[in-house]
DNA sequence: TCTTGTTAGATTGTCGACAATCTGCTTGTC
DNA sequence: GACAAGCAGATTGTCGACAATCTAACAAGA
């Protein structure tokens, strides 16, 4: 008989689904960093009540992406040259450990998975959806962690992935210009599926660098902003 | 002019009372893990009504402490002995980097702090306070992430911290034979204001094996408890 | 002119009530 | 007795209204 393990049903509150359209608004860049959010203007438009879009508020403020000042209003989080960097100097600690955890692990089906999200990202930038690229690319990146056994490391991640996803989002978003082409990925996939994990970690670190210098000149460019209603 | 800077003023809402209440309770396992958490009756308990309760679950819900299921109700976390592990072995990586960082940021304050905060823990050890041990234990452990002038690794280490006084609490309500007088945090004190960061390092990761070990013992012996009401 | 007090409007925080969903028991049927 | 249907109670999710607080504009006084 074949074993097929149902995953538990989808949440079907309205908190859930507000929490993913917030999420995924902030993430991408269309609410701006500094923002407010005006509880009564988004109720109305999602016609929900405030209840559970402060609840959805809540947990995004809890993730970090979201702060909060009482009885001032709700802000999506100011980006700093500050913060990116010490998300990316964290993400290296954490990428050199979760490829140490998971390497052992390594299975058939984590190497379908390598290409088949290595796969997703050549789509998405041959598509020039620069969003969906961001996201395949972190999905990616993800792998490993999912693959390192580790409940509170994945849970990191994560929270820090939702950071890094509005970086580079606000980045891209800075420079109009087309994403890049080339396939920056390649090599971290062959050496993620190669038989030797020092290499591995070494690029990791390499490649992230690589990446971190073009955000970085653009953190450097960020100015203050202003609070709009 | 003296130069006295007001911090931010109290956060005087209900809710921000009420995570404070209830992290509490479960940090200090008067929640046991697995408890459900009755909406309407700690709503009573605390004469507060349900919004405000809802709103502070949500956070804990993304601290990490509480877990949710949608219209089944919100539960203290389950404690797994691999969550205790997994908790450990970031922990280890985690202070290693943060030693790193903080040590070319050692200040006069920052010596004047471990001994403060040394001396909060010997205390609480004289007078037998096992809960406020713990606390002052991790206060202290906390100071290199505060030294360290990151954000996202201290929001890590702080998330992080909230299990572990969760496991610890657990683990001396087990064994309810007192606590050990010794004084544990003598030599990481005299390594954190020494002058060799290297031994430092290596004495965190053994330290925490020590504790870690017995620890374990007891996650071992953990049971699956039934959620109660 | 600068400062201080006042007030109106907008926004957030909190409340009590209703709707949706789950759980366990009872009932009826085979 | 086993099993499904249906019902009652309890609990969570959501709503609309009210209270508390903040902001900005304005007025009064030094």
């Amino acid at each position: 008989m074949a074993k097929l393990d149902f995953g538990p049903i989808a949440d079907t509150t309205r908190r859930a689904e507000i929490v993913a359209l917030l999420r995924r608004a902030i993430l991408t860049g269309q609410l701006e960093p500094g923002q407010k959010l005006n509880e009564l203007r988004i109720s109305e438009q999602m016609r929900v009540s405030r209840a559970p879009l402060r609840e959805a508020m809540r947990e995004l403020v809890q993730e970090g992406i979201l702060t909060s000042i009482p009885y001032a209003g709700t802000f999506v989080i100011d980006v700093t040259a500050k913060d990116i960097i010490d998300a990316y100097s964290l993400n290296k600690v954490l990428d050199e450990f979760a490829i140490e955890l998971a390497w052992p692990q390594r299975d058939p089906r984590f190497f379908d998975e390598v290409d088949r999200r290595h796969e997703a990202v050549k789509q998405a930038t041959r598509a020039v959806d620069t969003t969906r690229q961001i996201e395949t690319a972190l999905q990616l990146h993800g792998l490993i962690y999912e693959w390192a056994d580790n409940s509170v490391l994945l849970e990191t991640w994560q929270r820090l992935t939702s950071r890094l996803q509005m970086y580079f989002a606000l980045h891209q978003r800075a420079r109009n210009e087309p994403v890049p082409a080339e396939d920056v990925h390649e090599t971290y996939v062959a050496l993620l599926k190669g038989a030797d994990m020092r290499a591995a970690q070494r690029h990791a670190r390499e490649h992230i660098d690589l990446d971190f210098e073009e955000l970085l000149s653009y953190a450097r460019g960020l100015e203050k902003r202003v609070s709009k209603n």
